[in-house]
DNA sequence: CTGAAAGCGCTAACAC
DNA sequence: GTGTTAGCGCTTTCAG
């Protein structure tokens, strides 16, 4: 690894005028003529900066700490961390990604983190809902990934709930189903709450009543099954809006035991239905993903916006091939999707 | 954040006086006096040490780089990187986890671990395959994760493959299978190979004949399942050892459009089925967990003692809950698996 | 315009 | 036994 000092030696001027110079603070400041000089030798040597030794003056680590509390008990987090490393890559960042299995670690993880100077937080849960953000993390840029923060302190990042189920259900109505069912998830979550609301709301928007007899709110587990069994049973729908893969997957299960063919008998779009269902067995199938590589990689762009202290949207630099969607605008997935940002109250 | 100059003014003592007891150097160099007075300040003032600042002077950053190229693309990346992560938090290590798609930005990714001054690197794939470890990552301690380096360099930590597939083939043998069928993946690999050779060997000790007319070696993708169905109509199995979980999807798909019943009409062995299914829909399934958590937990045990040239069993610190399983022994699946070591050639 | 000097927090020779 | 000193790589006054 070259130095500064290394650069300065071989160019022939002090370690003060190639810091100013690669720092791109040289304007009116250093010689144009020995700025490129400078320059020069840093790139025929090869010189990368040593963030380590910066951040002992400067106090910023370029890093960022990623807190995630069940990354691997999904398969989704792996798209939101990935999101928000290529982001951070992008802007200059690392990330430093801890797992926190419950709150028994948590307050731990935060103070290695902190040792280890990161100028801003991440707080990520894998389903939209309200957090209560740790004490410990008060007092530094933060921003939630799926989450909301209760107290309303706190910026978040998060897909658009309503309109997911919104679209979802208008979907199932355009494609002319009559007695549509919503199976949900029976925690109370914005998640859940939002994609209640959009799927009633769809309904009467198409001059429907909402009817909760078609509504099965289950949990992941065994009675889910026979709730889903019981929905079928005492209101035949023709058409179903399920939470995510596991529910949808129960859907699956109760039509195949019926001889019911999905997308001939029985319309599904499901969110984040795994792909290997939606592409193999059941092509008929519309599945809305989830934005997490977007929530992923805007939480990254708006902590970053947070530290330096700069616009939002001046940072969306994405180096993916794909485009990266503005927030607030429809993503590519195969049901429209749209991420919002909900800002701080004290923000 | 308390510095080790404020500890050295409240107790009265010089910074390098702090630094001995504090790093524990104090053995005959600092009266126990004066040690225990440093101690106790540095106590009620809350100290940790600043390990950026530290690895200015040592070159040591207690930081390792994890580099994965599929992260998002595999629900089980997550628990490759807990394990790691835990491992790295029990031994007072940080993880620097990056994604690499494919090799284009992984030279990059690889320079900018080595800025922020990894002590050394994890390389994992997320199915044990032959590696070619990049020549920048050459210089540095190297372990392989769910991998072999080709060249036979670097260590490796990876699931006994032979083994996982002997133990399943025998266990359909000892539920009376007649017939046994293998899904596999038609990619050449370790996990492939070994698994393949691992049935074969457990229906000879068996007394029985392979015959290549019971393997269904498939990709993950549209022909397979026809692949599947196929071996279904030809050879009538009653027994079903699969590679993986999308590969044990195509099974009960042909099974279920048979009217077949798993852990009835047909038995299925799978290796990493998908939860929601083993629990939910096929109690009678076994499955094959292989030990993610546990071969990011070891490769970073063994990384840390590649560096701190330490012996690796005196590493294991498991602070997780459940006891970490030891190294090539049996592990707590629901068939037993093991992990075994690779060491590298020059090691 | 440029360089010398101080210092971020810490470790490690080397004096005393 | 303990303190002084120098220095890791870098930024940042402040002289000149």
């Amino acid at each position: 690894m070259t130095t500064m000092k290394e650069i300065a030696e071989q160019t022939g001027v002090s370690v003060s005028t190639v810091s100013l110079v690669l720092n791109n603070r040289d304007a009116g400041r250093v010689k144009p003529r020995i700025a490129a000089r400078v320059r020069e030798t840093a790139q025929r040597l090869g010189y990368t900066s040593n963030p380590l030794a910066r951040s002992l003056r400067t106090g910023k680590t370029r890093i960022l700490g990623f807190i995630s509390e069940e990354i691997a008990t999904t398969p989704y987090a792996g798209g939101i961390i990935l999101g928000a490393q290529d982001a951070a890559s992008a802007l200059g960042y690392m990330l430093l990604t801890v797992n926190t299995d419950g709150a028994t670690n948590e307050d731990d993880e935060i103070a290695t983190l902190k040792r280890y100077g990161v100028d801003g937080f991440m707080y990520a849960k894998m389903s939209n809902r309200y957090a209560d953000v740790p004490d410990s993390l008060g007092d530094y840029p933060l921003v939630l990934v799926d989450a909301t923060d209760r107290a309303g302190q706190f910026p978040s990042i998060e897909p658009d709930e309503f309109r997911i189920a919104y679209d979802a259900t208008a979907r199932l109505i355009g494609a002319g189903c009559e007695r549509i069912a919503y199976v949900g998830c029976s925690e109370p979550m914005i998640a859940q709450d939002g994609r209640l609301e959009g799927y009633r709301r769809a309904l009467e928007d198409a001059g429907r009543d909402y009817d909760d007899r078609l509504v099965a709110n289950v949990l992941n587990n065994g009675p889910a099954l026979r709730d889903v069994s019981d929905l079928f049973d005492r209101a035949c729908p023709d058409g179903f809006f399920c939470f995510n893969d596991a529910r949808a997957w129960y859907v699956y299960e109760c039509a195949a035991r019926r001889g019911l063919t999905i997308g001939k008998d029985v319309s599904v779009v499901g969110v984040d239905n795994h792909r290997v269902f939606a592409e193999t067995f059941y092509p008929q199938l519309t599945t809305v993903e989830l934005p997490h590589y977007e929530m992923g990689y805007w939480a990254t762009c708006k902590l970053v916006s947070m530290i330096e202290q700069r616009d939002l949207h001046d940072l969306a630099l994405p180096r993916t091939t794909a485009p990266l969607p503005p927030l607030d605008a429809p993503i590519p997935a195969k049901i429209h999707c749209t991420l919002i940002e909900k800002e701080s109250v004290r923000g």
